[in-house]
RNA sequence: GGGCGAUUAGCUCAGUUGGUUAGAGCGCUCCCCUCACACGGGAGAGGUCAAAGGUUCAAGUCCUUUAUCGCCCACCA
């Protein structure tokens, strides 16, 4: 086995070889006939022909995080992996890319272009599991999905065709958001507002035909003004409205006006709709063009007139201006207006813009034949199944967002107008038009036999065969194995931004296709953003580039920080800093291994074997006992390392990945490095044999066992280091091995309290030698007094300790309190301690420090004596804070006491020696 | 227009059901290149918990108002 640790912890030189080594031995393959408990989890998956950026190594982290630790608790595990098709997004990948060749994709054909997207999907489609490769995740590659395959295919038709035979999807004519950049239309999530300044027109729109007479002065008047946000849609204009009960134009009602620039006469109608107190109280409807123009001219039956093209351009409608983009035909048009003297005024307005999510466009509001999904009916289960429990959702502030979303949710755009993705299983007949919606295309019209049958152009939004996802991975609508072991599967972990696209959704289908919850809970992690808060976006060039960052620091260091920021619900700003602290820690784990090592090797001169000191027998008798009794320090390590586990455990059962994190950083290094180790060195080299062998025997126990509650957030490392210890013949990894029990004869509350003195004391000595600027090579007599036996006893018999680790030169110890003079005395209520050594002290700087420690000790004690003397405190305060008080009172007492007498003392000298 | 969240050390953030002198990392100050680690060791400094009121024996934690910032949802042209 080899031995020598290298001197630096360079990451790259270890995770790449165990990755390889993880999937070839395909270790992480699941077992759907292995027995319960199970634990499995779906990827949310990414673009394919994406690559893995920062928001991805967070999900992963976390959920490659949770299905370790399972494993290890021997949990029957899934992870399984997979991606995304992403039409839009994947389709506007390669139309750019044809595009920069110079082929627009439309004159390609659509069986061209699909074939195009293939290959490109062949190409780079590989780049994100190969990279999730790379940094070690334990998925279950043998069940490695993607939405567009035949399996998945499968699995999306037979969802359209029930909920369509259960009148759940239908087709309809319906205003809808169009992205003429994109060129399909969008689901409202697709859309997202922006606030943009802009103008509110006011057009006279010239009355036709009887002119009226103002309501108020009674003079004629020849235009009915009207104030619009968006002049070029007049053309479509199909009526004016007012509200009925407006005196202002309620004469004008039933009139008609002449549109301006087409000489159109439409008329003057009445809706309450219309917010008399917004511009002049008259809209123009353009019911082609606008949701609620759309609902009122299906209540007045008015004519809807598209006046753009599919790339919002102007189009044949629109007359003259046909032909000019829509923006420069708004300018045109209001050119156009001021020149005949229609426009009678301009003001500021600002108002929220709809914009396509993938290209920015402002969506155009259009009139268009789509399918839809009927919501409510989806929605009811979806909602009780959170509302009851059966969905944990974490953390849980999110389920009121669900809620709210969820009541007011309205039915979802289904189809798209792109070449890649799911088609939509809908035959039209041409002799008929009837209507076919099947899992297979069928020979013939369903009505008149007719064999003359044409498919659906349109392709399913990209979330109809996400949201299909946690069971058609499993073989849905088969009933497999898998199925009836994973689903519903365990938990789902995914960002808060998706919660409506995808999580609200697999939700609503999972329910009605399986009748169970897709998965018991649901995680919603924090966003990474950059310094400004802002999401981190690789288009906007504020992304960090995980690949870049694993190699710069190593993938364990990565995983570290991202889940020592990882609070619930809040956002995590990544910062250099923050990563090179995590890469220090793992250069600690590295070294303390080398440590083991090297000090091994010494010892190993005697005569002594790894596999005696550090065999897996040998460390599951662990702790060993020296003389009858674990050594205190050893007894505190073991302690130390119970309540590391149990913290973890509870941490990591509540997402609560910071606690984690921090909890084995604090132990390893705080504890384990700073303490443990720096106790135990000269005992593992000792001559004498039976405490020599204690030591090792101890310390590699704690070392392997410290190595698994680590395993789950850095992988890498842990296995590197847990292959160079002895193991049972066959074992493979550590990922197979049970995550660290705490054994209760691991416990020791007396071990924690002593050793803790220890920690005090040494403390002391430390402080008054570095106030007193002693040099810290220089070795020092000291002399300590202790109050009660059992902490005299844990301080005589552990002298040697003491006197190495405070630099001291000979200990006295005290039979009685020590005087309380001079700068060289610390106290605590269990003990005093001094040190010999000449003073040449800042009076003024150590009284005015005394003086502030006393003064947070008189608030301190204070505060405790009121409460404490208060009887309405001691009849409604629990006994345990009473009790605690009580104690932490009388420890304020005695400090406050020797603080006090040391105080006097030291202005008594001062004055004294003058 | 609704809803949600934030405001704690110089910086980035923890602080679960109210309960004993409010924590971490980084940065800062002082000392140390001691034979695992300078990506290190030791010792420190630093906070009236955004403001004001309230509830309570007890408030960073609960309630109200205000200020600043952020997010989500929303068909006022």
């Amino acid at each position: 086995m080899a031995r020598e640790i290298p001197k630096g912890y360079e990451p790259q030189e270890i995770e790449l070889k165990w990755a390889e080594y993880w999937v070839e031995q395909a270790l992480f393959r699941a077992d759907a006939d292995a027995p319960p408990p199970i634990f499995s989890i779906v990827i949310p998956p990414p673009n394919v022909t994406g690559s893995l950026h920062i928001g991805h190594m967070l999900d992963h982290t976390e959920i490659d995080i949770l299905t370790r630790w399972h494993r290890m608790r021997g949990f029957n595990t899934l992870y399984l992996p997979g991606t995304d098709h992403a039409g839009i997004s994947t389709q506007r990948v390669v139309v750019r890319q044809l595009a920069d060749q110079g082929i627009d994709y439309r004159t390609l054909g659509r069986e061209e272009f699909e074939k195009r997207v293939w290959k490109w999907k062949e190409e780079s489609g590989g780049t994100i599991t190969e990279q999730m490769r790379q940094i070690g995740e334990s998925c279950d590659w043998s069940r490695e999905k993607f939405t567009l395959s035949p399996e998945m295919s499968r699995a999306v038709r037979e969802a359209f065709v029930r909920l369509y035979e259960e009148k759940l999807i239908y087709r309809a004519h319906y205003l809808t958001n169009w992205c003429p950049v994109c060129l399909t239309v969008l689901s409202d999530l697709e859309v997202v507002h922006e606030e943009r300044r802009g103008n509110l027109w006011h057009i006279r729109y010239p009355l036709a035909g009887a002119e009226g007479k103002s309501a108020q002065t009674g003079e004629p008047r020849k235009y009915l003004v009207v104030a619009t946000t968006r002049p070029e849609t007049m053309l479509g204009d199909t009526a004016v409205a007012v509200h009925p009960a407006d005196e202002r134009y309620k004469d004008l009602i039933g009139k008609n006006v002449a549109l301006p620039l087409t000489g159109r006469t439409i008329p003057i109608i009445a809706d309450e709709m219309v917010d008399r107190e917004f511009g002049t109280g008259a809209v123009k409807i353009t019911p082609a063009h606008d949701p609620n123009d759309f609902e009122l001219g299906r209540r007045h039956h008015l004519l809807e007139i598209d006046v753009m093209t599919d790339d919002g351009k102007m189009n044949a409608a629109a007359g003259v201006y046909a032909g000019l983009e829509r923006f420069e035909a708004r300018k045109k048009i209001v050119e156009d207006l001021k020149e005949l003297g229609l426009l009678e005024k301009v003001t500021e307005h600002t108002h929220a813009v709809g914009l396509c999510e993938r290209s920015r466009t402002i969506v155009e509001p259009r009139a268009s034949t789509q399918w839809f999904c009927k919501m409510k009916t989806l929605a009811e289960p979806a909602m009780a199944a959170v509302e009851r429990g059966a969905i944990r959702m974490v953390p849980d502030n999110r389920r009121e967002e669900y809620f709210n979303w969820m009541r007011n949710i309205r039915d979802w755009t289904l189809s798209r107008q792109l070449w890649w993705g799911h088609r939509i299983p809908a035959w039209y007949c041409a002799e008929n038009g009837h209507v076919t919606v099947a899992r297979e295309a069928p020979a013939a019209c369903g009505t008149c036999g007719s064999r003359n049958l044409t498919q659906d152009p349109d392709v399913l939004d990209t979330w109809f065969s996400s949201g299909l996802w946690p069971f058609s991975t499993l073989g849905w609508p088969a009933e497999t194995k898998d199925l009836k072991t994973y689903y519903p599967t365990s938990l789902l972990i995914t960002g808060y931004d998706i919660l409506f696209f995808w999580v609200a959704r697999m939700i609503m289908l999972g329910m009605h296709f399986t009748g169970e919850v897709p998965f018991r809970a649901v995680y919603l992690h924090s966003l990474v953003r950059t310094g400004g808060g802002e999401k981190m976006s690789k288009s906007k060039g504020t992304g960090l580039d995980p690949v870049v960052l694993n190699q710069q620091y190593g993938t364990d260091a990565m995983r570290f920080c991202l889940a020592s920021m990882a609070a619930p619900g809040t956002d995590i700003v990544l910062s250099d800093d923050r990563l090179a602290g995590a890469r220090n820690f793992a250069n600690k784990i590295w070294n303390a291994a080398r440590f083991l090592f090297l000090n091994l090797e010494k010892f190993e001169q005697g005569g002594a074997t790894l596999e005696e000191l550090a065999g897996p027998e040998v460390r599951a008798q662990a702790p060993y006992l020296l003389n009858g009794v674990v050594p205190l320090s050893d007894a505190w390590i073991f302690a130390r390392l119970t309540a590391a586990i149990e913290q973890v455990n509870e941490a990591l059962a509540n997402y609560r990945f910071h606690d984690a994190a921090q909890c084995i950083y604090q132990f390893f290094w705080g504890d384990f490095c700073d303490w443990y180790i720096e106790w135990i060195k000269p005992d593992l080299q000792s001559a004498h044999r039976d405490r020599a062998f204690v030591a090792w025997r101890n310390l590699f126990a704690v070392f392997e066992a410290a190595l698994r509650l680590l395993h789950p957030l850095m992988p890498f490392l842990t296995e590197e280091l847990w292959h160079r210890l002895p193991q049972k013949p066959g074992a493979k990894s550590i990922a197979l091995e049970r995550f660290p029990e705490a054994p209760d004869r691991w416990r020791s509350p007396s071990a924690l309290a002593e050793f803790g003195l220890l920690q005090a004391l040494i403390t002391a000595v430390r402080n008054i030698r570095a106030e007193m600027k002693i040099d810290s090579k220089k070795k020092v007599a000291a002399e300590v007094f202790v109050v009660d036996k059992i902490a005299g006893t844990t301080v005589e018999s552990n002298r040697d300790g003491i006197m190495r680790l405070g630099m001291v030169s000979d200990l006295k110890i005290s039979d009685k309190p020590l005087p309380q003079s001079g700068a060289a005395v610390r106290s605590t209520a269990r003990f005093d301690v001094r040190i010999d050594y000449t003073e040449t002290v800042d009076v003024a700087a150590e009284s005015a420090k005394i003086t502030k420690e006393l003064e947070g000790l008189r608030k301190a004690i204070g505060s405790k004596e009121r409460q404490l003397g208060d009887d309405i405190f001691r009849s409604r305060a629990p006994e345990k804070i009473i009790r605690g008080l009580e104690i932490t009172l009388a420890e304020q007492r005695i400090e406050m006491q020797k603080l006090a007498e040391r105080f006097e003392q030291l202005n008594q000298d001062t004055h004294n020696s003058r």
